[in-house]
RNA sequence: GGACUCAUAGCAUAACUGGAUAGUGCACUUGACUACGGAUCAGGAGGUUGGGGGUUCGAAUCCCUCUGAGUUCACCA
């Protein structure tokens, strides 16, 4: 049992010998002592006030007492209004520094029963990944490698989005302008060739909407009007009535994209147990529309078309099936909620995807728990901010974004550079090298990216680098390796629980004890962030007291071994968060 | 128009979900290199938490109201 949990029970029972009175344990609020203040851990007593029908103080002061009696570890207690302040013995906390087992902290106490399925990713294949996408996947990674951390057992999914009239817009200014041009002739990744034609797309098509405006027609009549729209469209149609031709094409683009997706998601360093495809899914969920409609749940128009009344929710009506039949998205996504289930099993659903779809998953899930589905209440929708840019935002189509394979590049290009400034890595391989520099230059990019609340958007100027120095990625490395450099040079020992602690020591033992906590509330909250700051904080910590303590320089061979301890505490903990957070953490740098 | 987000120092962000004097980094500034690894540490300056009201012993956090930004709303997924 950790000692917040400790002291929760302490205070428990101290209130009920002293005011006869059995609290709700919500009530009992136990938090880090802010460091302006002496102590370790300070009780709220404001709600035990009303009844100890005693001021804030008095109440404060009487369970201090108690509770020293019960627990001799707590050695001192001291009352500042309603904030009961506790001080633990130094030896309690080398007694929790010796016993903590490497192979359990900041893990469950139980292991959950429940299986976790994560689905992330969800590109396009007719654009290559950016910046959001950076985001969206380096939160689905982490997400899933903290509830792994923590004992579920968790899937990762990918469900690509490879079909539809914009797949048909690249495939058809290919064909009209790619001179069979491939990856190799043109030199670059298939996804950005791919994306290249998409852009051309664009470009032919507005060029032929404008001139039907000159020729007198409205923008919304050109739209409509210009070849170009029209041949997708009949394009699409091709492709759903599976014509040869058309599906080599789709075929023969997709695989390249596929290649220059894949490379993308190892340097990113992502992965997934499984894919998942639109093309083969896309048509699934018209039973479930059936199964709604049969139990009432559903309605039709007078036009066939189905539709959900959800005004209750506040929700409104949302259409399910068009009136020709034919499925729109929440068709198919009904459909896929389901096909995941059957595969997987799981009784926990996550699902990355950014906040303007916030009200698309709100209707899912809401329909999928009236249908009844046993998974209906793990649903997540783990939703997150845009990442803006100063100009605004990201678009495609205007070649107004941060291209995730460029931006990977120039970090490691930029840890690179900086690395070789310091002059540290002689004695190091080509290899070693290369693998440093990436190692660093992608730390400070997964820091950047998931040190931020996930439901908050976030700017990124492109224009200024992401910072290699400070409450950074390549920080937290640097600590590790510097104590990684101490303990190749230090022997194993006990801990000596008979010694006083220094003041960053104890600071330091404090924070080592949260890393449960931490880890816990991330879990519950899907917040990779929570994790990324506590890492940081630790890292802080540990410099802070490399600064003012000796550690292999002590002369004192019981502080010393203590010492030794904390250090391999905290390396060990840092790479923990830094694993959640899909951070390599090297032994040099 | 309806629904949903968001607003913290020049910039980027945190605040244990209602707790103490709102933390931190970058940039600016002063100091610590005969270093257990300076990608570090110590100090300074920088805040009416968008404005106003309310609830509470206590509000960045909850409620109301303005202002501003964004997303979404029936056939692109």
């Amino acid at each position: 049992m950790n000692t917040e949990a400790h002291l929760e029970n302490s205070v428990k029972e101290a209130l009920k010998s002293l005011f006869e009175t059995e609290i709700d344990p919500k009530q009992i609020k136990i938090e880090l002592t802010n460091p302006d203040f002496e102590g370790d851990f300070t009780v709220l007593v404001f709600p035990f006030v009303r009844f100890s029908k005693k001021s804030p103080e008095e109440t404060a002061d009487m369970l201090g007492q108690e509770l020293r009696k019960s627990n001799p570890w707590i050695i001192n207690h001291n009352v500042i209004k309603g904030f009961l302040n506790l001080s633990l013995s130094h030896s309690y906390w080398l007694d929790w520094l010796k016993n903590v087992d490497l192979s359990t902290i900041g893990k469950a106490e139980n292991k959950p029963a429940e299986k976790v399925i994560v689905e992330y990713s969800s590109p396009n294949t007719n654009k290559p990944l950016h910046l959001g996408h950076i985001r969206n996947n380096l939160l689905g990674y982490s997400v899933s490698e903290l509830l792994q951390f923590y004992g579920y057992d968790t899937k990762k999914v990918n469900l690509v989005n490879d079909r539809g009239i914009h797949i048909c817009k690249s495939m058809l200014a290919y064909q009209r302008f790619g001179n069979d041009e491939t990856p190799e002739s043109a030199g670059v990744k298939g996804d950005h060739l791919i994306g290249k034609y998409y852009v051309v797309f664009d470009l032919e098509y507005k060029k032929e909407i404008q001139s039907l405006i000159d020729a007198g027609l409205s923008e919304d009549d050109a739209k409509k009007q210009a070849p170009l729209i029209l041949e997708a469209q009949a394009m699409l149609q091709k492709w759903e009535a599976n014509e040869t031709e058309t599906v080599a094409l789709w075929k023969k683009l997709n695989e390249w994209v596929y290649a220059g997706f894949n490379e993308t998601y190892t340097t990113l360093g992502v992965s997934f147990d499984k894919f998942y495809y639109e093309s083969e899914t896309y048509l699934l969920g018209k039973d479930i529309v059936q199964e709604g409609l049969s139990k009432g749940l559903f309605y039709k128009k007078e036009d066939d078309s189905v539709w959900i009344d959800l005004e209750k929710e506040k929700l409104d009506h949302k259409l399910l099936q068009r009136g020709d039949g034919t499925s729109v998205y929440m068709t198919q996504d009904m459909g896929t909620a389901d096909l995941k289930y059957k595969d997987f099993g799981c009784d926990k659903s996550i699902i990355v995807v950014g906040n303007e779809q916030d009200y698309h998953f709100k209707v899912l899930f809401s329909i999928m728990d009236k249908l009844g589905r046993p998974y209906a209440k793990g649903n997540y929708h783990l939703s997150y901010g845009m990442v803006d840019l100063p100009s605004g935002k990201m678009k495609s189509r205007e070649g107004t974004v941060v291209d995730a394979d460029d931006l990977m590049a120039e970090m490691i290009a930029d840890a690179k550079e900086k690395t070789e400034t310091l002059g540290k890595t002689d004695g190091m391989s080509e290899a070693e090298k290369n693998q440093l520099y990436y190692d660093i230059g992608m730390a400070a990019l997964k820091y950047f990216i998931l040190k931020v609340d996930p439901s908050k958007r976030m700017l990124f100027d492109p224009k200024e680098s992401i910072d290699l120095q400070g409450d950074t990625g390549p920080f937290i490395q640097y600590s590790y390796t510097r104590i990684r450099s101490i303990l190749r040079q230090a022997e194993n020992s006990e801990v000596h629980t008979d010694q006083a602690l220094e003041t960053s020591e104890r600071n330091l033992v404090l924070l080592l004890s949260q890393f449960g906590n931490v880890v816990k509330k991330g879990v519950d909250q899907y917040s990779p962030a929570l994790v990324a700051n506590y890492i940081y904080e630790l890292a802080r910590s540990f410099n802070k007291l490399y600064a003012e303590v000796p550690l292999l320089k002590e002369m004192d061979e019981a502080k010393k071994a203590n010492r030794m301890a904390f250090c391999t505490l905290t390396a060990h903990v840092l790479k923990s968060g830094l694993g959640i957070l899909g951070i390599n953490a090297p032994e040099r740098m």
